[in-house]
DNA sequence: CGCCAAGTTGACGGGCTTCAAACTGTGTGG
DNA sequence: CCACACAGTTTGAAGCCCGTCAACTTGGCG
């Protein structure tokens, strides 16, 4: 199940830390995160990689392909409540709380590196300043679930999806995943229902006014923003609060 | 506005913060905490705190009263994210975010001792295990959101409302403010429509279904559960996200 | 080719919104 | 002490967004 760890496998995961940081990382701290234990794993689409209850040992950076952070009411309704993109470390919360909270799957296929908790902890005595790239990485990620929560709380189904549609192709774009706004959307409409909190049937009407309005085309598992404009503009999508540099805002 | 520092006047940050440890604090840390200069202000209710788009250089602990955390859409509807208790660090983030993605406001008249950035930098470089406290409170906050996601995409108006009724007697609870189930609900009902995301008109239906399904009583601004565990079965409340002590857990 | 999951569409119903009006309750000023 | 104002609460009626149920179509894959 475990490659040998390349470094090379992990370039989207230092890419990210190198973004989300305010300052220049030395080379000391790069070579740190380039040399940290990291397990490489591929995971098949729709699989669970951590469940509620769980008390993992160690979290993973998420160094290809989609997965998403998901809860369950008991009677089995699912609330995606934020996907991830190439770079991301979804559950670095697990190095402060024991519990989980939350559920972890992928979404497409998936290469993971997993990192024990030792080694980070280890990593951010050594590194003081890496302590405060990986807040920021944590912050953002919480703030990108307040604005969804503005969305599923206050917007309607349309307005929804173009916003979640507008946020994929931007973080996506970031890193190198989204050229010509077009990208792979590896989730099937019932997933996407799961993600905007209305029916997979709602889905499919709302794609379909979506693609009558001009502003998109969605065909198999491929997305492409026919109108950045105008989605932007039903989305109401202001991406501040991605908090990337202007250069990889569209 | 501002009145001097008093210490007693902190006792709900302090507490908070050795609840939340995980680890008994020394002397020295509680020392910290309990000299760090705060500057305390008093509050009026439904006062903007801190909006979007600042960049503010000082962070403040909640001493008294209750306070949210809301965004806007452009069409002025508002989405109240999470309610903050004495003891609360509700805009920590502002630390390691430069720009505010949030509004925080006051719901009732508040207390609040507003931290110096530098000063809090100072502290957590001087006690490290300060730091891991922190990341923790402020992890636990980004837990309470997402539960109070999966609500707003996945449980309807009434298993919301019953939810949210759970969440602040249980936190109220933890911190003293609500012997024998009943506590203080500053907000009206069209504050509580913005919470739960819905409209006024059906807060007030819901709130009368609660009561003939003998589960709360709501008069003035008092709420009081009159039926615990039926309460809970309605919100499937699971305290487990909130990450108290078994002994702060009903 | 045939299977099966996903996508698509229609009809109907329900939860919630919208609009409107009446009813509190509390504070204020004459 | 009462009249008035005003904000919050309560209730009704009509309609819309979205859910539910069901059927049919499309597309990927062995």
């Amino acid at each position: 199940m475990y490659e040998t760890p390349q470094p090379s496998g992990r370039d989207p995961f230092l890419r990210r830390i190198e973004t989300v940081a305010l300052f220049r990382l030395t080379d000391a701290e790069r070579a740190a995160l380039a040399t940290i234990p990291m397990q490489v794993a591929q995971f098949e689409p729709n699989q669970d990689i951590i469940r509620e209850g769980d008390r993992p040992s160690r979290s993973f950076a998420l160094l290809s392909g989609i997965a998403c952070t998901y809860k369950s009411t008991r009677a089995g309704k699912r609330q995606v409540m934020s996907y991830h993109v190439p770079g991301d470390v979804p559950d670095f919360q697990s190095l402060f709380l024991e519990v989980l909270d939350i559920n972890i799957a992928t979404v497409s296929a998936c290469r993971l590196g997993f990192v024990q908790h030792d080694a980070v902890r280890a990593m951010l005595r050594a590194h003081p300043r890496l302590n405060e790239v990986f807040w920021r990485a944590t912050l953002i990620d919480a703030a990108m679930v307040r604005e969804w929560m503005l969305n599923t709380g206050r917007r309607e189904a349309y307005a929804r999806m173009a916003h979640l549609f507008c946020e994929l192709v931007t973080r996506l774009g970031a890193v190198g995943l989204a050229p010509d706004l077009t990208c792979d959307l590896p989730m099937t409409q019932p997933e996407l229902a799961d993600a905007l909190g209305i029916t997979s049937v709602h889905v499919n009407r709302t794609v379909r006014d979506l693609r009558a309005a001009g502003l998109i085309a969605l065909r198999g598992r491929r997305l492409t923003v026919n109108d950045w404009a105008g989605l932007q503009e039903a989305a109401e999508f202001d991406p501040t609060y991605l908090h990337l540099r202007d250069a990889e805002t569209r």
